[in-house]
DNA sequence: GCAAAGTTTCAATAAATACTGAACCGACAA
DNA sequence: TTGTCGGTTCAGTATTTATTGAAACTTTGC
């Protein structure tokens, strides 16, 4: 296999794999492309390599900035902006990690919260407010247990984490 | 809060929340209706209460039934189905790792190892292969995390994993 | 102040995804 | 054999989501 088309395919499949998990295709390609990039990229070249808009890249390098899995680069002289992708896979999937708890399981926990307090007038209230207890409860220790995960650093999870549960 | 305004809470929080996962709206949402349905729904129930059409209901459930979310219960003397959701938390979500893990990381490593394939001939392709051997190598390392997460019991999750990290 | 180089925004549009509804299938009972 | 009750399928359509491209904005140098 050549180099450029190693590269296509995993672009390609990054792309893929992201839009199976809510992350849009051109996101994750960026993303994907910088990761493999041995040089920092512009706009530019971005747009250029995945033949997409300006736009397009903009609002994409931004929202992969957002999530801490791109960094911009200012290279001095220069005056448009580079873009490098955070290579350490453990940092990437922790960024990930702390966005999607607060976008996702954190808003779910208030909903919980709130819904928690119907009227438990009937039988069928009562068990309601049972089911969503339960449920609150998984994501409470969900969370924590993500929380934990975060702070703890690479090597745990590369190395301590198999033996311990074994 | 009522108790219809809590479940209708509850739908609609729970199809968002799958669709920035990557999971159709509906299907979510047959999903929540069944984890808080005091007795098993028939299609017809599920149809009038999502407002939904006969050949989308149809087929949510089958996913559901596919990933392991929902049972089909046959009632003596009906003819109809009727459908239940597993309570469980965890064994959801057990059974929604295992179903990504197969659909996603999976078909992921094997391009990964495809790709590793690449002639080593510039010094370009050498630093690509390492990138990517280092994608494999976290992702290889979370593949076998995850199985022993599912191999793991409830009590595992809830109870233990929070003091062994400390 | 003005032009050049670059970035951001967003309304219009394209593309992807989900949904509908009607036709079809199979099991059963009359 | 025919009719009924449900389940399944899928082409056409609707809805949602992503993308484009042009205008507006920002920064910098002259």
């Amino acid at each position: 296999m050549t180099l450029k088309e190693g590269k296509e395919r995993f672009i390609q499949s990054w792309g893929a794999l992201g839009s199976s998990w809510g992350i849009n295709r051109t996101m994750a390609q960026i993303h994907a492309l910088l990761l493999i990039a041995p040089e920092s990229l512009s706009a530019e070249e971005i747009m250029e390599e995945l033949q997409i808009s300006r736009g397009n890249a903009n609002m994409n390098i931004r929202a992969l900035i957002d999530w801490g899995l791109v960094y911009k680069e200012l290279k001095p002289g220069e005056r448009k902006e580079f873009f490098v992708a955070e290579k350490d896979m453990w940092e990437v999937v922790k960024n990930i990690i702390i966005q999607r708890k607060k976008r996702e399981l954190e808003p779910m926990l208030r909903v919980l919260d709130e819904i928690s307090s119907v009227d438990p007038e009937s039988e069928e209230a009562r068990e309601f407010i049972e089911v969503i207890r339960e449920i609150k409860l998984f994501s409470n220790k969900a969370d924590s247990t993500l929380d934990t995960l975060v702070k703890s650093d690479s090597n745990w999870f590369v190395g301590t984490f198999m033996k311990m549960i074994k």
